[in-house]
DNA sequence: CAGTATCCATTTCGATACTG
DNA sequence: CAGTATCGAAATGGATACTG
């Protein structure tokens, strides 16, 4: 848990799972999350070796994260995860 | 995830899927938790209707909690999080 | 763009002591 | 047994401002 507990961490992987994203990209992803947290946790994840950070070459600054092998061991988690709250969001619509 | 973020959330849920427990052997289960803390973990889920609570009669106070249905929708992504604990506490030892 | 630095408010947790 | 009450420490989060 500890490594996919911290606050939107389960987000960033839902949205790393279908292929790598900037970190601006990320941060439109899931607007609610400052640039400070969401900073943090990718560091968090990369520390745990859950993802990469790469760096790309232009002349505008741009980083790409992506998961990891390891971090892929974990998408069951967060697909089931969305599948209940998808189940919840169906029942409170129903 | 707010149903299952919480401090040995997962743990609790884990330990009852088996079947209802009391709050002592939940203690038992998990050692390093405070009654305090888990009072506040089964309030929580009990709040959000993913277990119950039954206070059983019987000359010592005794009080058994279990899984709604609710609660076992959650089941899926409790093993999913075991899965991949147990698939990484393996390779620390392989 | 992709962060870092600070500050502050809130939350959370553990330990301890106490209760019906 | 199954909690509750209280306290203090620590982690966490958001807002804001600033940097290479």
């Amino acid at each position: 848990m500890a490594f996919i507990g911290g606050a939107w961490t389960p987000n960033i992987l839902w949205y790393l799972s279908t292929g790598p994203r900037r970190f601006s990209e990320l941060r439109g992803d899931i607007p609610l999350v400052s640039a400070k947290v969401l900073t943090q946790r990718l560091r968090e994840l990369e520390d745990h070796g859950l993802l990469s950070r790469r760096v790309l070459e232009s002349a505008a600054p741009s980083v790409e994260y992506a998961l990891t092998p390891l971090g892929q061991e974990f998408l069951p988690v967060i697909r089931a995860i969305a599948l209940v709250g998808q189940k919840l969001k169906d029942r409170a619509v129903a």
